[in-house]
DNA sequence: CTTGTTATTAAATGAACGATTAATTAATAT
DNA sequence: ATATTAATTAATCGTTCATTTAATAACAAG
């Protein structure tokens, strides 16, 4: 599917040398669009530069001269997004600081925005960075994870501090069980989605965001 | 480091022909042992049919044998572990039916007990079937995530008929947010466990279920 | 105009992979 | 005893892959 419709777009490719006019430059972006796409969709190892190099347009000699090897055109697509993702959050929890909704609150709404533009992001880090050893882990946490926890740890201190927060609840699996409330749908909605009913589009973080946020507030159990 | 602490185990590698004696018929159970954790480490494509059979003790070619090609081999992988995951949740749910905890209470405690016996299942699961629509997908649907949910539905609908779940959140949001909290922390156990502070033993159930349970109930939020 | 740099293609290379086949041995049935 | 079936290895085939190399064309600067 992936395939039949972004084939057609072009089907000529040219002689040999620097292409005219207007051109220039855009390779190396449609490339990283072109990656993104498979990657999320086939992993890493599933992935062909072959076939990432057609839907780009271009031939695979390009990724070796733009990104140098497979795993470097992997390392670009990943911390291109992230860094995205990470601005988002920064700006979200440095807000003001002052009387505005929990720290928690403001970090679940934000990601779950931030992702629903880069929806790719959760299943290239499933795939490639959360279970292997890869040296993208690290690309990982330095760029990206490390950050984000500084950002939410001292924030969660605070709403902790402000009588916001449970104080009976372990911070760390607190931690883990919002992040995998905000990431899950993003993984399994090619699966789940029709299943379960839901769909990833620009609304979804509308929906979405109000329900995680009425459910961490109270939980699920009705009121007394 | 999967490669050199199981390597050592089997160097030699017999003459052509059926082995005497009592070793008959283990050649098939430990492919699918190896094969398990090749594949929720390094993905389908990942992973290569001389490493599994490598790992195995036997040639690439009992693969043939015994599974016939690759994807039937992944395909059993998959069937022998969610079999024994749906009978843990059929006996959770089916239990009495009278005045035990909220079935929601059960399914959780049940999922994340028997995920902690089987830690690879959630990787392959959104490393080969979650994403991407591949023939084991259907192979999930009708020999699993189908079965769950008729037995979850109702589970949920029990419990709101007699007051014990919230009427104001959208049930298909419950359904995905709770998936989400049960099986994210072993997707990102190799990352997040050494960064968070937690590690999936036989113990991690204990730990995890009453933390989950708690939040469900109440929430984040102090009490009033 | 020449010279160098940048961006691109075509073609070749070598390794790894999945799958197949033929040979081989043990167990079992006749 | 003998034939048949089950379980296994060794060897190899054809394919696909990532990467490298050499050639080529546009463009910029002198």
């Amino acid at each position: 599917m992936t395939d039949s419709t972004r084939n057609a777009r072009r089907p000529r490719r040219g002689r040999p040398g620097k292409p005219a006019g207007d051109d220039g430059g855009d390779a190396r972006r449609r490339l990283l669009q072109a990656a993104a796409g498979q990657f999320a969709a086939a992993g890493f190892a599933g992935t062909s530069l072959r076939a990432v190099a057609r839907d780009a347009g271009v031939t695979p000699a390009m990724i070796a001269y733009y990104f140098g090897d497979k795993a470097g055109l992997m390392e670009a697509v990943l911390v291109t997004g992230l860094d995205e993702v990470l601005g988002a959050l920064e700006a979200a929890l440095d807000d003001g600081g002052g009387d505005s909704a929990p720290a928690l609150e403001r970090f679940v709404a934000a990601e779950l925005e931030a992702l629903t533009s880069h929806p790719w992001i959760p299943r290239i880090m499933v795939q490639e960075v959360l279970s292997k050893d890869t040296p993208l882990r690290q690309v990982f946490v330095d760029r990206f994870a490390s950050r984000a926890l500084a950002l939410v740890r001292p924030a969660m201190a605070a709403d902790l501090a402000a009588g916001r927060l449970r104080a009976d609840l372990d911070p760390r699996l607190v931690i883990l069980s919002v992040i995998g409330m905000c990431v899950f749908p993003f993984l399994a909605e090619p699966l789940l989605g029709p299943l379960v009913g839901y769909r990833i589009d620009d609304d979804f973080a509308g929906e979405f965001v109000p329900h995680t946020l009425a459910l961490l507030a109270q939980g699920l159990g009705a009121k007394s």
